[in-house]
DNA sequence: CTGTGTAAAGCAAACGGTTCCATAAGGAGG
DNA sequence: CCTCCTTATGGAACCGTTTGCTTTACACAG
């Protein structure tokens, strides 16, 4: 039914090993022949079974995303797609394939890598978040499979990572308001297990300090990635005493919590409150007013981690005594929640 | 290094085909060998090899979504990703595993999916999308090859897809504001080369006629599934001397325009005008107010794809005189932007 | 005791490639 | 003219499984 490289052979007169170094570009292949050969796979329309391929060669030229578990939030499902488009488009033009995997739970997702792994259905996997995935890091790190990590894990120290400095972004957040005119500044934090979350309340603090501005407690609230918590944040703010004049949130999608409250108060964005916030997800331009935001280049992110793992992959030995923390540059997109100047 | 069939074997002190029959489940297997053998694979901690598996089965137990082009889009992204959930999930619980590709253009993407297909590394394709698919499509049909499109196409008409009743949904939209007491409603639709956007016309055209109410041709414009395309609409409409009460939006991101539009004009939604709109991307019960959306089941559509496609591959007789258009139901989620009963 | 049926397991040939080793044909050098 | 390289190609083993066909070993009927 399929052609296969023995037909090729056949019909040119020439034995399968000949058709296949044609194919790998052998340089021991009379130039006259090659032509012959390609000609004729040309006609015949063959197609390598990658199977074959990939059994022999013990390489499948195809890596695996590994999807956490529920990802049905808003922000999530942006950010993953934006990532996955990134791994996809890198890695086809290294000319690997891309799998998508995930799991209802942690062991579900140990076993999928494992079959995947050992199974040689795969040469390495992408790990999105570097929530608290012992298992599987263990595993992978065990059996010495190449693999990356979307996100900072502060746990392994000698794995291959791609990620943010959230620190240095939280940091120029901070500093653009403080730059402004602003002095009190407040900021709303994700969950403090994260190191997102840990990272970023640092690079605000860092800023504050420097500066010489002070830093009342009542200044910073915990919250999670959603809008709730921003609108929560907004009426403690603005029923303090001394308020703010300027926030930092951690997510874009709390600021517009922020943002929905400040409205319903008859505030004014950004005269009442300046806001800056994290991600900058497609909707932080289309909010009235937009939102000034840190753009963390998550497709990039993507891009890097399969380049990255890619190049683990095919030269294992990758500890050329460089760096295996990769940083994503971030840029801060100033948009109308943060264009005014307060006085004194 | 890894541990393959014959280790397993010859510790086992079988021979080779007994082990691959254990693995199957094969009748005459003593249950005593069946046991011991799954003992000794356990202990050595053997993984079968899909290649190798998969070369001589010729089957591989994986699918692959080809993704649209560029997709850079708010809603393409959510839906895209939702998609994938729905996908993932289905092949999972399948056994099969999911491969994303996508080509920067049309000549790209017949390529992957050609190479993918002959080359033996899927057993089935899911299309996003029936834009002008042909050479994709003509390729898979003409090879035989399982797959099944998302969205539907007018021009195939034996071809397996899952899709919504975009008609029906429109009818139900409609026919929601009217029995809200609106009698002047407008249509903002997408580019009319989209079957989509026919559809959903079709369907505000049968509920308007079914209830005798006037259409007046102004009442319906052409846009995009973008913002901008509700913010002209609107502006179009609230200038009209007999201007509608309310309107029914292609997509919801038109929505989104639109209630822009009207704040900055200090109109009152519903009150001014009531609105229902399409997909209930999550944002669309977070804007000022909520908008009314007619939930089309993303996960669900991609669940189901992923469904039909593996039962096509299983039994490629699908034939059964059956249908091979599966619909996807969809749900009127009724939020504030539509409950306002209008006085005459 | 021989013939037959059946259950359990082994043998070996695929599947479609790759690659090491061998071979044949020239051409160069002595 | 013979030997030795070099270059282009062929042969065959192997990658890890599956599976049709045998073989082996009993048990039982005749």
């Amino acid at each position: 039914m399929t052609v296969t490289i023995k037909d090729v052979a056949k019909k040119a007169g020439v034995s399968p090993s000949t058709v296949s170094r044609v194919l790998s570009g052998h340089p021991r292949i009379s130039l006259e022949t090659s032509r012959k050969v390609k000609v004729i796979m040309e006609e015949m329309g063959y197609t390598p079974n990658m199977m074959a391929k990939s059994l022999v060669s013990k390489t499948t030229n195809s890596i695996c995303i590994i999807l956490p578990k529920p990802a049905e939030e808003l922000f999530s499902n942006l950010f993953f797609m934006e990532l996955i488009r990134g791994i996809v488009t890198q890695s086809s033009r290294s000319g690997y394939d891309v799998l998508i995997s995930s799991g209802a739970n942690e062991k579900e997702e140990l076993e999928a890598v494992s079959r995947l792994l050992k199974g040689r259905r795969v040469d390495g996997v992408i790990l999105l978040y570097s929530r608290k995935d012992d298992a599987v890091i263990d595993f992978l790190q065990s059996g010495g499979y190449p693999f990356v990590l979307v996100g900072r894990s502060d746990r392994y120290e000698d794995i291959l990572s791609v990620d943010n400095d959230n620190i240095m972004a939280a940091y120029d957040a901070t500093n653009h308001l403080i730059s402004m005119g602003h002095e009190r500044i407040g900021f709303v934090s994700g969950p403090p297990n994260l190191i997102v979350s840990r990272d970023r309340l640092e690079g605000y603090r860092t800023a504050m300090q420097s500066k010489g501005l002070e830093m009342k407690n009542e200044w910073i609230v915990e919250g999670e990635f959603l809008q709730d918590s921003g609108y929560r944040a907004m009426s403690f703010f603005m029923n303090l005493p001394n308020r703010p004049t300027a926030l930092v949130a951690v997510d874009d999608m709390v600021s517009f919590g922020v943002l929905r409250g400040l409205n319903e108060l008859k505030y004014k964005v950004p005269e009442d409150l300046a806001i800056v916030s994290f991600n900058n997800i497609p909707l932080s331009e289309l909010s009235s007013p937009p939102i000034s935001s840190i753009d963390i280049g998550i497709y990039h992110l993507g891009y890097t981690a399969s380049q990255v793992l890619i190049q683990s992959i095919q030269k294992p030995g990758n500890q050329d005594g460089y760096t295996n923390r990769f940083v994503i540059p971030h840029r801060l997109i100033v948009r109308e929640s943060s264009m005014y100047a307060p006085g004194k």
